[in-house]
DNA sequence: TGTGTAAATGATAATCCTTTTCATTTAGAG
DNA sequence: CTCTAAATGAAAAGGATTATCATTTACACA
């Protein structure tokens, strides 16, 4: 066991969960992959190892590292796909976590960074995705 | 109908794509709004002005608007959620648009801007999600 | 102003992905 | 070893999106 399951493994059972074999095979498939995988990708790989495990326990298990902040989630929560007028590349979104409010902002300049990435790692960037999470100033207060 | 509305309609026409009923209704709902709208609110709205109208018929329609880059989508294309070992704030992505390679790149701080929108804003900022969409080395090659 | 045709539509069914439910099993404290 | 709350997994339910296909329609061209 690596040094990252390890370090997983403790910090499950500091919050207080229980450290199942269920848990330890999706642990350990996620740790020994350099890819992002999705819950079908980790149900496969982690039923080679537990033939008996059920989907759902992928997906509970995966809730409970996101939250933990364990492993890494692409792609904020909720569902996908909301659309308002306007090209994509000229603002970008901040989202209230409450209430679901979206404001706009633009004056931001990604294209330095762009460039450092397409030399850095040769990909030829076609867009980007950029947006903040949080709370607005309404939900802050009614909290 | 308001100058969006119109430069729509025409981009719409230049690409060869009939200007429906129906997608009038669409484009106008989503104009209309100042928020970000789901496939489905769209439908409820859409439905007010033409009341036979699809749902199949408001997917078409955005996905050719979004394509078009005349409407902006929250949320890269695709299905959501896969996940890898890590913490989510120590580094992006950037995503093979072609093979779904995701790479990982670190080094840049996005606090400053983060900064200047909770101040703009009021929202208080919990995270934010920063990706990069593009075509990997290989995948160029085989193009 | 008709007419023909390819494009667009919408009802339905089919697919996915994800969550809920609930009876059974089990990890781990004591 | 025992007990109990937590965890599991099969099954069903739910929701979003896509595919199918017969019918309708926008609009280019006569």
């Amino acid at each position: 066991m690596r040094l990252t399951e390890k370090r997983i493994a403790a910090a499950l059972r500091e919050h207080g969960y229980k450290l199942t074999p269920q848990r330890r095979v999706v642990i350990g498939a996620i740790a020994a992959s350099p890819d992002h995988l999705t819950p079908a990708d980790l149900y496969q790989k982690a039923h080679q190892d537990h033939p008996t495990i059920g989907l759902t326990t992928i997906y509970r298990t995966l809730e409970i590292l996101a939250r933990l902040e364990l492993i890494c989630e692409l792609h904020a929560g909720g569902s996908c796909r909301s659309y308002t007028i306007g090209a994509p590349e000229h603002h970008h979104h901040i989202i209230c976590s409450v209430c679901g409010e979206v404001v706009d902002f633009s004056g931001y300049d990604i294209s330095p960074l762009e460039k450092r990435l397409s030399r850095e790692t040769g990909f030829e960037i076609e867009g980007h995705l950029l947006e903040f999470i949080g709370r607005c100033q309404n939900c802050q207060q009614n909290a």
